[in-house]
RNA sequence: GCGCCUGUAGCUCAGUUGGAUAGAGCGUCGGCCUCCGGAGCCGAAGGUCACAGGUUCGAAUCCUGUCAGGCGCGCCA
């Protein structure tokens, strides 16, 4: 809960004391009876002033004008913390702030408009998307979606390796398994791809082609097999993802990069900077000046280049689209690249924060406790496809969100099933759920709920517990997109939901605690406060595209 | 061998950027509700924050070391 207001006034009394450029953290303190902001201001200037904290903190209360600044009363606890116990009243009319904000509460501008690119999934055309591929895709989402949140552009795009060897590699896989459906002797060659899907691959192409396929390929059934599918795997990962609510604004294709010359302009501009050499007949970019462990191969001492370079070209190509940030979110298996693309950052002149990765662990499904491996179509993994298809885009994307992302995760599949509160999605979705069932029960049109209305009637601790807990929002926010946290958005999502949900049970057991049927006047004040309460689960649940639903 | 990530309740995970008495869900146990079952509601138990030092008014959080697990260390992509 911010409360700038008195943040200043503490900062001043401050510098009253002597310690001016000082900055007052307010924070909620854990425990009821330490009030409803508390400082440490006292005991971290104590040092400074070579005063006792305790004393100190006396003085700063004796600066304040408490009753202006909506502070009924501020105590001195422990080592020389300042608890503040807010007035009722400073509560209620934060209740209607938020009410009024409405779909823009807890938005921010902070982020001035900036142009940030965000880079998921990216995922090699050569089969389906498993479920590492949406953890990255939920995270890279949400991220984007709270950078929006906070005042900057945001792009979200996919870069298409289409000009790797994995690609001749499934082309191969295709082969062999053309080969095998008219009868012939062949084999899925070593490293290769086996699953179901490749076979449909090669079925396609049969219906299409009869049997031109069935023999050796030329450069021109080679060209042809491989637009083929190379078409299919990005309409089908695409198809994936906007399943899986994800639309993308960019999709960048290696080829590009390589056909736009940007290949040679990215050689040249660092050759410039004299930061290239060549060795043993290849040439090197001196990253390790930049803080990588060692120097790279850019060009191959057979004059091809290696993944590294059209990998820079490309990254450099955000920076001259205009991009003040760059953020990639990678898997863990490709954490070791950090290092050297940040070198080649620097190396290029784009500063140390242009470019920044965001590492997502690996997930393991599990099903009755054991791990599920397998998916039927792709064989080697289980498909984003087949989470979606059994637990929802919903869950699949809550599941994701709901731990950070350098923590390996379990996808408990029994948990994501059940349709209960057990589960943390349903228990956020029905709280929402619950509130738009209040309005419907009530007839009233939450669009229309006043606002303005006396608020009084809001007596019950637990009622301004929820209420702290909604003005804490758009801090939670800020915070998740600085960090690039979503799971904060959850882990607060969750605490509210368990809060609204025993505010609205309290009612269940005492009729007077509800929100329908009282007095005009009661009734109206516990709308306004479900209203704002409804408008915070629904901006968080937005954040990370998940809906909120009008019933369960 | 080196580097990065992780280690918190039986399980899965949070922990307000160093704050006060470490939290939630699942599971377990008890009560309520229910024809039964499930769901739901109320409550309880459950902790050497991997371990050992250090920094300071204060450490799960920062530093050092050890242990355990994951990942990475190509002129592969």
């Amino acid at each position: 809960m911010r409360h700038p207001e008195l943040a200043r006034a503490l900062e001043t009394a401050a510098a009253d004391l002597g310690a001016d450029a000082v900055e007052a953290k307010l924070e909620r303190p854990a425990v009821l009876e330490h009030g409803d902001l508390a400082t440490n201001l006292a005991m971290v200037l104590a040092g400074r002033l070579n005063r006792k904290p305790r004393d100190l903190a006396q003085n700063l209360i004796e600066r304040l004008d408490l009753g202006s600044l909506d502070v009924e009363s501020a105590e001195i606890a422990g080592p020389g913390f300042i608890n503040f116990t807010l007035s009722r009243d400073y509560l209620r009319r934060r209740v209607r702030d938020i009410a009024d904000a409405n779909r823009d509460y807890g938005r921010a501008d902070w982020g001035e408009g900036k142009a940030v690119n965000v880079e998921f999934v990216s995922a090699n055309p050569t089969g389906p998307l498993h479920v590492g591929h949406g953890r990255g895709a939920a995270l890279g989402d949400a991220i984007a979606r709270l950078l929006e949140w906070t005042g900057h552009r945001v792009q979200r795009e996919f870069y298409v390796n289409d000009a790797g060897a994995q690609i001749e590699n499934l082309v191969e896989s295709v082969h062999a398994r053309c080969r095998q459906l008219s009868g012939q002797d062949a084999e899925v060659p070593e490293g290769g791809y086996h699953g179901e899907y490749v076979t449909e691959l090669a079925r396609e192409l049969q219906n299409v082609h009869g049997e031109r396929l069935d023999g050796p390929w030329g450069p021109e059934e080679q060209r042809e097999v491989r637009d083929f599918v190379l078409e299919r795997m990005q309409a089908e990962q695409r198809d994936d993802m906007r399943a899986f609510r994800v639309e993308f604004d960019e999709f960048r294709t290696e080829s590009s990069v390589y056909g736009s010359g940007q290949i040679d302009a990215t050689i040249a501009d660092l050759d410039q900077r004299g930061l290239l050499y060549e060795r043993e007949g290849a040439r090197w970019l001196g990253t390790s000046s930049f803080g990588d462990d060692k120097d790279r191969v850019l060009v191959k001492s057979d004059g091809s280049y290696t993944y590294f370079l059209p990998d820079i070209a490309y990254h450099r190509d955000k920076a001259l689209r205009g991009f003040n940030t760059a953020i990639d979110v990678w898997g863990a298996d490709h954490h070791g690249y950090v290092p050297r693309m940040k070198a080649a950052i620097e190396a290029l002149g784009l500063g140390t924060d242009f470019f920044e990765a965001v590492i997502v662990q690996l997930v393991r499904v599990e099903r009755g406790g054991e791990e599920v491996k397998f998916s039927k179509r792709a064989g080697e993994f289980v498909t984003l496809r087949d989470l979606i298809d059994e637990v929802g885009t919903d869950v699949t994307r809550y599941f994701f969100l709901e731990r950070g992302s350098q923590q390996q995760m379990v996808f408990d599949l029994d948990l994501a099933k059940e349709r209960s509160e057990k589960n943390p999605v349903y228990k956020v979705q029905y709280a929402h759920a619950r509130l738009r069932s209040v309005y419907r029960r009530g007839g009233i049109d939450p669009n229309k709920i006043e606002h303005d209305v006396d608020l009084t009637p809001i007596v019950e601790p637990a009622a301004f517990e929820m209420i702290k807990t909604l003005l804490d929002f758009p801090e939670v926010v800020e915070a998740a997109a600085q960090n690039r946290e979503p799971h904060r958005v959850v882990a607060y999502l969750e605490e509210l939901a368990n809060q609204l949900n025993s505010w609205y049970h309290a009612g269940t057991r005492d009729e007077s605690l509800r929100v329908l049927g009282q007095e005009p006047s009661v009734t109206a004040a516990r709308l306004t406060l479900a209203r704002a309460a409804e408008i915070v689960l629904r901006n968080g649940l937005e954040i990370l595209g998940i809906e909120a639903p009008e019933q369960m």
